[in-house]
DNA sequence: AGTGTATGCAAGTACTTGCTTGCATACTAT
DNA sequence: ATAGTATGCAAGCAAGTACTTGCATACACT
């Protein structure tokens, strides 16, 4: 969408490789399925990215250019914690679906497959952790209801504003959607987070 | 912990199959290491389960056992939709505790792995329809709020749900809990999709 | 025209994986 | 004691996978 354009055969790899490791996982694609989905001979592969996980890595590369990632609970406005929650839930979910749903897979598979593992290193744990503090924080200040704990807080968060890509680009139950309807159903996730998770005094 | 006492060859097969299916996947799993994990030489796979299917299958018989899954909502008292979705929540959890979030798991390989896919058939697909169905009904009832879509409500619950085993299990970012602490959580995660997804006027 | 660069194609290597075979060993039941 | 059953052990096979090598072809730049 973005270079219809000239694409360069890195770019199709990568791309390819980004759609199969979202639905059949790291250790699940073949080279060989690689090289058919972008349309190249196996062997240029090899000699672009040294090795399969060399994909992985200049994969990581273009993970880290768009990686808004928890850098939102760190916003300047994050006392607005509605405001903050929306903007994560955003940035979270865009560059979700601008991945393919890959970066959601491959957290499965960090945990069996070295390679994955040392690509997203303790990233996903670190977003978790920070904003399972960010969460405790906006606990004490009475945001949110403190009966729950804080980082069963922030896997719910996360649970609810990456099933949307999840069930679509991982497990394939219906077709990704564009961007605007996206956007609406985000605000809608976030609302029914923040409605049921905010404290009961606060209110909208 | 259950059967602390004899264990037969086959059931130490299968439950060392789970805990690893959940972690690695299916095709990430080997027979070799499921026979390590179970105490057992390889060959007695074959010998007993035919295949490495064999054992998916046997699996499969056991989650038909317990298998609760969407016949909560076919409750009869289901016109209380907060109990409703608290049962349902429960069943759905308690079993994906049980089997190690096995089945959570495998619902990803399905896409990709053909004998998943036909051991759990269109299974996880007509449960969330049917949930989703379920949604669409009680939203005309008043229930819940009509302006997000049935099958995205349906996704966020079954994710709002699942996703406390899953961290645990699937990614392993934290020990499985008691079932006592367990019980506790799902109340309060369905407590905070019911305050977010209930209608306005309705109230708790 | 000639040279360098990017790619395709065919074949092959080392290793893993699901699965098999043949034989030895322990236990149980009659 | 004898026979049957369940398991272990060692070795191996066929297929697939990541990766390599050697050679041919097309295109760009000078």
């Amino acid at each position: 969408m973005s270079a219809a354009a000239a694409e360069t055969t890195d770019e199709r790899i990568v791309r390819a490789a980004g759609v199969l490791f979202a639905e059949r996982g790291y250790a699940g694609t073949t080279t060989r399925a690689i090289a058919e989905t972008a349309g190249v001979n196996e062997v240029t592969i090899f000699r672009r990215f040294e090795s399969k996980a060399g994909i992985l890595r200049a994969m990581g590369e273009r993970f880290a250019e768009q990686a808004a990632g928890f850098s939102a609970v760190q916003q300047p406005d994050s006392e607005d914690t509605h405001a903050t929650l929306l903007a994560l839930a955003r940035s979270e979910i865009s560059s979700a679906a601008e991945n393919g749903g890959a970066a959601i897979r491959l957290a499965f598979d960090a945990r069996t497959v070295p390679e994955v593992a040392e690509l997203l290193g303790d990233g996903p744990k670190r977003n978790m952790d920070a904003l399972a503090e960010y969460m405790a924080v906006r606990q004490e200040a009475g945001d949110l209801r403190s009966d729950i704990a804080p980082h069963v807080l922030a896997e719910a968060f996360f649970a609810l504003t990456s099933s949307y890509v999840m069930y679509r680009t991982v497990m394939g139950y219906a077709e990704i959607p564009q961007d605007s309807d996206m956007d609406t159903t985000v605000e809608q996730l976030v609302d029914v987070y923040w409605s049921g998770a905010g404290s009961k005094k606060t209110d909208r």
